[in-house]
DNA sequence: TGGGATTATATGGGCGTCAATGGGTATATG
DNA sequence: CATATACCCATTGACGCCCATATAATCCCA
């Protein structure tokens, strides 16, 4: 599977480190598995992770962005200016830098969500609050969450 | 037949895994034989499954959506954190997440049924019980359907 | 057509491997 | 030299893979 999902809570030891799911890990291109990215999400207080080839797709979004805008300068300010890259050890674990821990509360554990392209590292109980708080709003809209996972094509 | 159709009601074994019945592992294509995605059903306490291929249509559609709407976070949060995916071993067993038969009330056995594109997976009574009440709904339906269209002033 | 043989399915259990985690030590970098 | 981080090794528990058995279904041939 070529896709970030499902969740995970992983701990953060002493040294700071923690691993990612290996499922995630697997979604790596085998010629970069050893460095993922990661930026702070700019609608929540988590951290957003994928590989290097994401971020091109990202540029491309952001590019089609009306280039005069307030959002364009916002969206590129606030994504390309903050990524970080890290490094994933031997054993799978990696480093969550001060600053980006901070912005998302996490302190002893991290959650892991999968959301196809990317994923997110929440605290844990802010993460399962916006689960929750997701799908009330698309129930709530009857937005047809069922068609999208029924329907055929 | 490339349908899930009918019901089992299969054992769990101590160490959590429950054969997919085979008529089942026979609709996922055979390129991807050996894993199925899982999550919770939205209307009833069940689980739902079905083969990758379809989480892959999900991924197209939801990558469709506007990058930067609400909506896009929505559907990714609720669908791509919520999916498992588990793989199936060389006698056709899985194991169902935790969490998901905590959701399904499900403990000694698990009832499969059939639905058409997808299947789901019940604790027997439950499932049982749904059955029932679905066939007593659309009886009355017919019913009142039938009294609708006949019934003369 | 009857009966034995072969195959498939559901189920049970042993065991090696891997993922997550913990910690010691070398190395780097300011 | 001090702090941070990469590398190495160890532990634990979960899971995948393999083999075994029972029962049912199918087949095949006399």
């Amino acid at each position: 599977m070529d896709l970030f999902v499902s969740k995970y809570i992983n701990k953060i030891d002493k040294k700071g480190r923690v691993s990612l799911p290996s499922s995630f890990r697997n979604v790596l291109p085998k010629a970069n598995r050893n460095e993922i990215i990661l930026y702070k999400s700019i609608k929540t207080p988590s951290i957003e992770g994928c590989g290097v080839a994401r971020l091109k797709e990202i540029a491309k979004r952001i590019n089609n962005l009306d280039f005069f805008s307030e959002d364009y300068d916002d969206f590129s300010t606030s994504i390309f200016s903050e990524i970080i890259t890290t490094t994933i050890d031997k054993e799978g674990r990696f480093l969550i830098p001060e600053e980006l821990k901070l912005y998302a509360d996490i302190k002893t554990e991290a959650a892991f969500f999968g959301q196809g392209h990317y994923f997110q590292i929440w605290e844990p109980k802010k993460g399962l609050n916006n689960t929750e708080d997701s799908r009330r709003r698309l129930l709530k809209e009857k937005k047809s969450l069922r068609m999208m996972l029924t329907q055929q094509k």
